[in-house]
DNA sequence: ACCTGAACACCGTTCAAGT
DNA sequence: ACCTGAACACCGTTCAAGT
């Protein structure tokens, strides 16, 4: 990079605009990566693509993140907070329903959720990414998951589906959630020509008539 | 796995211990990215470790595909290939049963082939792999599933199933065959302490439970 | 404390030169 | 026709030096 005029770092604006980011580097390399990746996907951003977006030289973002795959985990931490979240405000709204309806509004919180944020859901889906990140981001998501699960157990309990063994219908309604999300990420829904919106209303007519066929 | 070692190589081991391959190149690359890739994961397996496997210089395979990618794309064709003849037998075999047991033997030969080959599996469900392939290892995916969701359509018309629309059923059951397999890959039986044989009978077994739950 | 910028080993890809 | 081996531009990562 060619540099002649120097950046008088004695002003705060002028030190921020020139690379300094008193500490807030690491939250503006995490927001880069991940709109990068969204632009070009996530292959295709490197952490000096990065560093350049957010204006500071190739190894500074190795003060923050000991490798590139730790980078990417950091974007996916934050993507494991916006899915929480997200199943959360679902399970309150559907909290005076009955768990079948519960895990309805879970699961489908849950593909629409990675089918809006498919890097997200990429990063996260990474074995190496998740592997890295160590166990407590895959404990997050299996208690997210799980709890879509316990729905599906408790509306056995109550009857309100057919007989059969609590854990299958459990690790079934997981499948179809993550299969629906997966389907469409992986770019299997564009040969129908389904867009985003689209993907989720037929994910949902999906589940609906799943849930429909399994009820009783 | 789907390969032997590669027929009578007579005269051949003077220049294929120079690196010529007499027009075998091609395939040698495609059979040691395969295994790399299994030994350390395909993300980690560069063209240059392919080429020094394969005994040839770094420059070599470019005479033979364009891009890395077109290299992991052949991979993906020659994957294609195994699992549309594994579905194709797993119709044969079912031929004489209702379509509900055709669809069955045909997802579980779809995720079992998923998770014993998570390589090809990868490679396959690889954005990048597949715009690069083009349309033709697309439509050839399509067509295979779409047997599996053509069965399926035939369930409902003979009544086999309860009532719904038709193309729902077939998603559902596509979305759950691949939800199984990509639950897998994705490493997520991992925690629950599951291996590859454990993981294809859950798969049986949750795949068989749906099924008993629709049926009528 | 945080960042720069030069360095190193690696990678995908190209291409003139060899057989 | 097929491969070599030296290039080139790029990348992840390190680290001494600057502020």
């Amino acid at each position: 990079m060619v540099d002649d005029d120097k950046p008088t770092p004695d002003e705060a604006d002028a030190t921020a605009a020139r690379g300094y980011h008193h500490g807030d580097l690491r939250r503006q390399l995490v927001v880069w990566t991940l709109k990068l990746a969204e632009e070009r996907g996530l292959d295709e951003v490197s952490v000096r693509d990065v560093a350049k977006a957010a204006g500071v030289s190739p190894g500074a973002p190795f003060r923050h993140f000991p490798t590139r795959v730790a980078l990417l985990a950091a974007v996916a931490e934050q993507g494991m907070d916006a899915l929480a979240a997200q199943l959360e405000a679902a399970l309150v709204a559907a909290a005076r329903e009955n768990p079948l309806r519960r895990y309805r509004a879970m699961a489908v919180a849950y593909f629409t959720w990675g089918i809006r944020n498919p890097i997200y859901f990429q990063t996260f889906a990474s074995r190496a990414v998740v592997d890295y990140a160590g166990p407590s981001l895959r404990e997050r998501h299996e208690q997210a998951v799980g709890a879509m699960a316990d729905e599906m157990k408790a509306a056995l309990r109550l009857g309100l589906v057919r007989r059969g063994i609590a854990e299958r219908y459990a690790i079934a309604g997981r499948a179809l959630a993550y299969g629906i999300a997966r389907l469409y990420i992986d770019g299997h829904y564009a040969t129908l020509g389904l867009d985003e919106n689209m993907a989720v209303r037929e994910g949902e007519a999906v589940l609906d008539q799943f849930i429909e066929s399994i009820s009783r």
